[in-house]
RNA sequence: GGGCGUAUGGCUCAGUUGGUUAGAGCGCAGCCUUCACACGGCUGAGGUCACAGGUUCGAGUCCUGUUACGCCCA
């Protein structure tokens, strides 16, 4: 086991003797070290720190359902190099797992790979065994015998998932891993709402509310998707009055005709009543500034509810209710009030919504209620975010989180945080503006945790839900469904005078906004939570800002009055290479696992840590090959640093190139850190790499012939060669954990993850400050004897007879401190400096011998 | 319609408070089997920094406008 922080990193005398293999190989690296970091704990989170020495992630559980793609390998990358850096920055890491198999994805899944469905007024059977695969029909189960298939199910896809990320190389603690349907995550969402049901700042509502009539739940506002949908305008007579909808189906919904109070056109109406086609219901033309006068007729039909503005005006204007829509998207048997069951009603009832239009509008024809064709048009019409069908308004019960009456402290939470990129702060600013609607959690679902209270049944058999029962603290997670409330037995269920239980769920982001709550274990470990939140990071991608984010704010506010973590990371998207949103319909996902095998995991971390905070990345595998060729780089170029004679460690470097070198690797060193720290990963790569081929290309080139020349030069080239590789690992070790792990082991004790991220200061204390234009001006030299000889299409061995160079006083004095070590890299016989304004340099190649 | 972002050689991108002839990788061309590396090395060609104005001694970099693309929201 390595301690943190343990002293000096292990150049000079902690040097170990070098092992170095005869031919490196990148090949099986990522099996040999997983193996050795889980066995050796090198990730295990260290409890016994305090709060201000941990640096604690939100790990975003990924959904359970089916497998990973290369978006996932993308931003949990990221991750990782930031959690990999503050590691070597001698923090106790807190990184946790979660998985979330919680919610609609798992229920669909488990529904037709074991052929069940829910039922959950059954009683849980033990030991049941389902029929399998597309049974017909689907064999009704209890909802805890289907949330045990769900388990059972997801288990799969997690060790799937878990052995990738390993692969993929990530340091997260995986013993703390959670699910979000498990009994923490469970106990811990149930406490959490029931706080707030305490409080009053979670209360149900009998209110229309967008409901998906194939899923058959309700949906919250962050479920909403705009989507252009094709349509057509109906002109329908109301008496004198001609109105438009794209919504004919709706009449016998129709409570009132609206129109903007300004309109001089329909001003003589305002008060009256007209009567509505085929149905003949007298309704009253009333007046909103929302009639829009541009809009059809610039007078539309209220109906209850065809969309949200028809809700609003129903609650403003005092309309009454008609309803027509529903839970299963279709015309029930009973009419609304007001409309007769017999006539053209009866030709609609148990129809879908749909075929209802067309019966409709057949009937307005025929009738002449009709005013010409419909006329096509697109508009934009709200969907489930994953439903196929347009979202209907239901009115139900419904469970919501008051929100709206505190969007202000949460937009100052959302200025408080610390956003990588800045910029992505505006969506969740602008969200906060747009919301419009309370949260409502409550789904009418199965799979999701349930929501832990009952209702006392009345003598007439029917639940009184103004009187909710909660369960006592100590006995949650609770079922409704299968557990009894306090005070009850099991025979008094659904009976008079007994109780009935709350067949809702939760929606599956009132589970996953409590994720800091989870990981830290609220109210479930005290003395974890206390050295672990508010956390650190949340890192997560910019889609579910609106989502995830702000859901997270919000419980976090409403718990503890604070931000849930100081800083926000927020990756970009992979895209194809065309530059398209990758989609499973799109059918242009791609699968990780052939990736990390056949580049390596480092090569496609490496293509992964390019892609800058924030900024959509094009799928690209010439960065993986890339990627590959740095990691071999490493290797090679370690063996040759290892190789090289004279290293005992008694010498430290003293040639002015050598600290001109370690000079330079100093201000890498400092850009690095302050990338990372400001959680720009992708440059702290960058300017590793950059002075990495450099170092290779020209420094290895200039000390080499010394360094194998051995005597105290030698030494010096030794020793700022074993600093330079010892600095340079830890910089890749967040990137590339696998290659230098397998470089550090050759010469190094412990893990390279777990020594000391290198400071510029301590790489100028060992060699002072060095004279940049040392190397500089040496490699230029380097440069243009090069292209001599490449030019003459002559070896790079070839001997070069004269080297002129013209150049300032001061370059020439940088020159001259490395003039042995130019000469020795280009075989230069005669190197001649030549003070002067123009500089120039002349290279004179030797005759062919 | 509101908001955010991006436009740099054939491709993918870097360019940190405005400062000398704009960088890298890939691709392309030529060369080199040199004892760390041919899964390599060296060299080279290639850019009016989307467009139009403006500020400045000086603008890829700041301001205004235009265009195109992408995303978020209504």
């Amino acid at each position: 086991m390595q301690c943190r922080g343990g002293g000096a990193p292990g150049y000079g005398n902690r040097t170990m003797p070098a092992a170095v293999p005869e031919k490196p190989s990148l090949d099986g690296l990522e099996q040999r070290w997983a193996r050795r970091w889980e066995v050796a704990g090198t990730y295990r989170f260290d409890r016994a720190v305090e709060r201000g020495e941990v640096f604690s992630i939100d790990t975003p559980p990924p959904t359970v359902s089916g497998s990973l793609h290369v978006g996932h390998v993308f931003s949990y990358t990221h991750t990782d190099t930031v959690a990999r850096f503050w590691r070597m920055r001698g923090k106790a890491v807190y990184y946790p797992m979660g998985w979330d198999d919680n919610g609609l994805p798992t229920e669909r899944r488990v529904q037709n790979s074991y052929g069940v469905r829910c039922d959950p007024s059954l009683a849980y059977e033990a030991g049941l065994s389902p029929p399998g695969p597309d049974a017909k029909p689907p064999v009704p189960v209890s909802r805890a015998n289907f949330v045990e298939l769900c388990h059972r199910r997801t288990a799969e896809d997690e060790g799937a998932f878990e052995e990738l990320f390993r692969h993929l190389g990530l340091s997260v603690d995986w013993s703390t891993i959670y699910t979000t349907i498990g009994e923490k995550a469970r106990r811990i969402s149930q406490l959490s709402f029931l706080r707030l049901f305490d409080e009053g700042l979670a209360e149900q509502r009998w209110a229309p509310t967008l409901w998906d009539v194939d899923f058959q739940t309700a949906v919250a506002q962050a479920e909403l998707e705009d989507r252009e949908t094709p349509g057509a305008y109906h002109r329908l007579r109301f008496d004198d009055i001609e109105i438009e909808t794209t919504r004919p189906e709706l009449l016998p919904a129709c409570v009132a005709l609206v129109a903007h109070p300004d309109d001089a056109r329909f001003a003589a109406r305002f008060a009256t009543t007209v009567r509505t086609p085929l149905f003949g219901v007298e309704v009253p033309v009333v007046a909103h500034e929302l009639a829009d006068p541009e809009k059809g007729s610039g007078i539309a039909m209220i109906c209850t509810f065809g969309d949200v503005t028809d809700v609003i005006w129903w609650r403003e204007l005092k309309l009454p209710v008609r309803s027509m829509v529903g839970r299963d998207g279709r015309v029930p048997a009973d009419p609304p009030h007001g409309v007769a069951g017999d006539g053209p009603w009866a030709e609609l009832a148990g129809k879908t919504l749909k075929q209802a239009r067309a019966r409709i509008v057949e009937l307005l024809a025929a009738s002449g209620d009709m005013v010409g064709e419909p006329r096509p048009i697109t508009h934009s019409v709200k969907f489930f975010e994953k439903g196929d069908r347009p979202l209907e308004i239901v009115t139900s019960r419904q469970w919501f989180i008051k929100v709206l009456d505190r969007i202000k402290v949460l937009k100052e939470r959302g200025s408080e945080l610390a956003w990588h990129p800045p910029y992505m702060e505006a969506r969740y600013q602008n969200w906060a503006d747009h919301l419009n609607t309370d949260w409502l959690i409550s789904r009418q679902r199965f799979f999701g945790v349930p929501i832990p209270l009952w209702y006392p049944v009345g003598d007439d058999g029917e639940p009184d839900y103004s009187r909710p029962i909660r369960p006592d603290d100590a006995a949650l997670p609770v079922d409704p469904s299968t557990d009894v409330p306090p005070g009850y037995t099991e025979d008094r269920r659904d009976q008079p005078g007994g109780f009935s239980a709350e067949p809702d769920v939760m929606d599956t982001w009132a589970t996953s906004s409590l994720t800091p709550q989870i990981a830290c274990g609220w109210e479930v470990d005290d003395d974890l939570f206390a050295r672990t939140f508010p956390m650190d990071l949340r890192p997560q991608a910019h889609d579910i800002i609106r989502t995830w984010l702000f859901s997270t704010v919000v419980r976090s506010e409403l718990q503890h009055r604070s931000l849930p973590w100081t800083d926000a990371a927020i990756s970009g998207w992979v895209l194809d290479p065309d530059r398209k949103k990758m989609s499973k319909s799109k059918g242009n996902v791609v699968t990780p696992l052939p990736l990390l095998e056949q580049y390596g995991s480092d090569a496609v971390r490496y293509w992964a840590a390019s892609g800058r905070p924030g900024t959509d990345t094009a799928f690209d595998e010439k960065q993986m090959v890339n990627g590959r060729k740095l990691a071999t780089k490493v290797l090679n170029a370690s063996k040759f640093v290892l190789g090289v004679p004279g290293a005992d460690g008694s010498t430290r470097a003293t040639a002015p190139l050598d600290l001109s070198l370690l000079g330079r690797l100093a201000g890498v060193v400092g850009e690095a850190t302050a990338a990372f720290e400001g959680y720009d990963y992708a440059r702290a790569l960058e300017r590793t790499e950059a002075f990495f081929w450099d170092f290779c290309n020209d420094y290895l080139e200039l000390v080499k012939n010394r360094a194998y020349a051995g005597g105290h030069d030698g030494a010096s080239a030794s020793d700022s060669l074993r600093r330079s590789l010892s600095v340079l690992l830890r910089l890749f070790a967040p990137f590339l954990p696998f290659v230098t792990e397998e470089v550090w082991s050759w010469w190094q004790e412990g893990s390279v993850h777990r020594a000391p991220w290198p400071s510029a200061g301590d790489v100028e204390a060992g060699a002072g400050a060095g004279e940049p234009l040392v190397l500089e001006t040496a490699a230029g030299v380097l440069g243009h004897v090069r292209k001599a000889k490449s030019e003459a299409k002559l070896s790079q061995r070839a001997e070069v007879e004269r080297v002129v160079v013209r150049d300032t006083a001061e370059r020439l004095a940088a020159l001259r401190l490395a003039e042995a070590d130019v000469r020795a890299a280009g075989s230069i016989a005669d190197l001649v400096l030549d003070e002067g304004a123009e500089a120039s340099v002349a290279v004179t190649l030797a005759p062919p011998a």
